[in-house]
DNA sequence: TATTGTTATACTCTATAACTATA
DNA sequence: TATAGTTATAGAGTATAACAATA
């Protein structure tokens, strides 16, 4: 069936496009797209250990370093003293990070607002539950792809 | 429409979840997600010069360089002289490069069918008219997305 | 003079291993 | 002894700039 190919060659483009929409629309603020993984996922966690970052985001805690680093440089975070445990440091949102990551959800809302405009209801619905199927198939695929620790 | 996001963060989602499958599959190989464009665009075009690699793929040179470097040392391409500038290379496909192609396709077309499988005829139609128009509204989103430079 | 591919240099993301301070 | 985060080191991907050989 030559539109299952189709399909899987449009998904792999769409990938590429994705990055590279997100690469683009994060190189003027002087983040990447690493970093405002980071970021986001502070964003939606509230404040955090680095450990914790190394675990959700699944990179070692070396390269927590190096993104907190980087996102502190650009005033978009700060280190704070863990309150109860003086090995830990938590990080925080500065008020540069807040605005970033509410333009950023706007933009996000923006995004998928325009990328399925014009979509009819009953479209939409069965483009999410295609999409649904996919992304449980590719869950299946991947051996070790837990990323519910903690959601 | 909440449905909107959902699409767009399964969309984000998914783009992850390709992206870590084929490292994966690729690891065992020595072959990377870079080096493996390389070699595709090389399968599908024919021996070709350093700079067509970079103008298609759309990286600099010097890249190309170190892509060549890393898939020759792995013996899946051969460095040739070109038959009439003798300021240029040609990379051409070993025995090996030509095998593990194959062998990709075959993956590919597998990948492809467990997707999707158990789609209708109409869903999978669907699906692939939705995914089409997605790709559309994201190519002109992405300002320099000119990806048709002899395709 | 322009082009092809290279060396030189640098930055980002990623990893493992060894180490410090704390628990 | 185990854990949190760091320094040290390394490799991959990417870039620009300078340079050699050739067109």
């Amino acid at each position: 069936m030559g539109n299952e190919l189709l399909v899987y060659d449009r998904l792999l483009e769409i990938a590429l496009l994705l990055q590279e929409d997100m690469s683009r629309s994060l190189a003027s603020s002087g983040l990447t797209v690493a970093r405002t993984h980071l970021l986001w996922e502070l964003h939606q966690r509230g404040p955090s250990t680095q450990r914790v970052f190394a675990q959700h985001l699944k990179v070692s805690p070396r390269n927590v370093t190096g993104l907190v680093d980087a996102l502190e440089s650009g005033g978009f975070v700060a280190r704070r003293p863990h309150p109860t445990d003086r090995r830990a440091t938590l990080v925080t949102l500065t008020d540069l990070g807040t605005q970033t990551m509410a333009a950023m959800e706007q933009a996000r809302r923006l995004a998928a607002h325009q990328l399925v405009a014009g979509f009819g209801a009953d479209q939409l619905e069965q483009f999410r539950r295609s999409l649904d199927t996919v992304a449980g198939r590719l869950h299946q695929l991947i051996p070790s792809a837990d990323d519910n620790t903690g959601e």
